[in-house]
DNA sequence: TTGTCTTTATGATTCAGATCATAAACTGTA
DNA sequence: TACAGTTTATGATCTGAATCATAAAGACAA
């Protein structure tokens, strides 16, 4: 994230979109920074068949997209927005300008892109090698520990994704999720209130 | 990839690995930049039943296990050595001293990761929603493209790994794969030539 | 309060890829 | 040149998640 008085000067926009608007498609050339204002964004990928993937949810002050800045190489997914959203929106090479500029900048993309990183490690040996409630458990986890709001490891969290929104991030069906997630609350490695999940 | 001179300078260490060697373990604290000099080694993770998953294979001159020097996280995967090997081991706080000073380097490696991000981005989205055939020529393709040797898209690329080694990058089980690069052979997506695959 | 959309739920059926079993072809080496 | 280990190959069977079908519950707006 940049500050917003430093985007302010190099001149970034604030853009709206509207509840699913597309912010860029896959295989287009990334031109911009872009940083969530309001809303959230995510970028996902489809299959020939129309099976969505969810490669991130991107919240308040989060930024996405910046990789093929950095490297040459189209878009890899889709951006939408989940809800109505505004957000920053700065070319590509005042972008790189503000990182020359500022090393100490340069270092937490550095190590954002380093957390990706990691988040995709993770996610990709899952769903390649681990069972639906395993899958489910992790991504649950990942959520937690990465929630802005800092909670003890014994506090509950509540999930803020539906059923479906889980499917597309672990590559299974809702109707499976549900049936997992089900399974999980008699196990009492999760608990639901109100339809909701919490961990 | 650092100039090994600069390497030498700062204080690196040529370690020599066997065939099957660990030189870390998922779970490992992160205390040394790698760059590999003689042989492969390849990052990969086992699930409880013992399946493999790689996550990257690293030839001579790739780094790899950096990003854990970049934000604070553990090894998400083992490092082995494919091939007997030798390897430049640097400490962390050095390798973090040669980024600070000399910014080029510190571009590179944002590059790099942001390389790494577009393969994962690909490779989950490819397992979570596409077929085995499918799956196969995407990473065939990957490899293709991103060979040291710059060939033409028309002329035939010879691809060095086994069907074990397709099955743990895709996720699938080599009975599968073999199964898969036959029908693709008959498609002539790809030629087998003395077992060897050619795309 | 009616109607539309979204989300969660559940049972029945199907099927692609995993699993199991077995072996041939090749590689390296003792 | 025999032998152990690796890699490729192929048929038979199984199975867990996808798919299909249907509906209830909740959210939201007109």
């Amino acid at each position: 994230m940049i500050d917003q008085n430093i985007l302010e000067d190099a001149g970034a926009v604030l853009k709206r979109y509207q509840r699913n608007e597309l912010l860029f498609e896959e295989g287009d050339s990334a031109r911009y920074y872009y940083q969530v204002q309001v809303g959230e964004v995510k970028m996902n990928n489809f299959n020939d068949e129309g099976k969505e993937f969810i490669q991130g949810i991107f919240g308040v002050g989060k930024s996405f997209g910046e990789p093929p800045l950095f490297a040459d190489f189209k878009y890899p997914a889709n951006a939408e927005a989940i809800t109505d959203a505004k957000v920053w929106q700065l070319p590509k090479n005042r972008f790189l300008k503000i990182l020359e500029e500022n090393p100490s900048i340069h270092h937490k993309f550095t190590s954002t892109l380093a957390s990706r990183l990691y988040y995709k490690a993770m996610m990709v040996s899952e769903i390649s090698t681990q069972e639906p409630e395993h899958r489910i458990l992790r991504i649950l986890d990942y959520f937690k520990k990465n929630s802005d709001t800092n909670l003890k490891e014994t506090t509950l969290y509540k999930i803020e994704l539906t059923r479906q929104q889980l499917a597309d991030l672990t590559g299974l069906r809702v109707e499976t999720v549900i049936r997992a997630v089900k399974k999980l609350e008699q196990k009492e490695e999760l608990l639901i209130k109100d339809r909701k999940i919490y961990r």
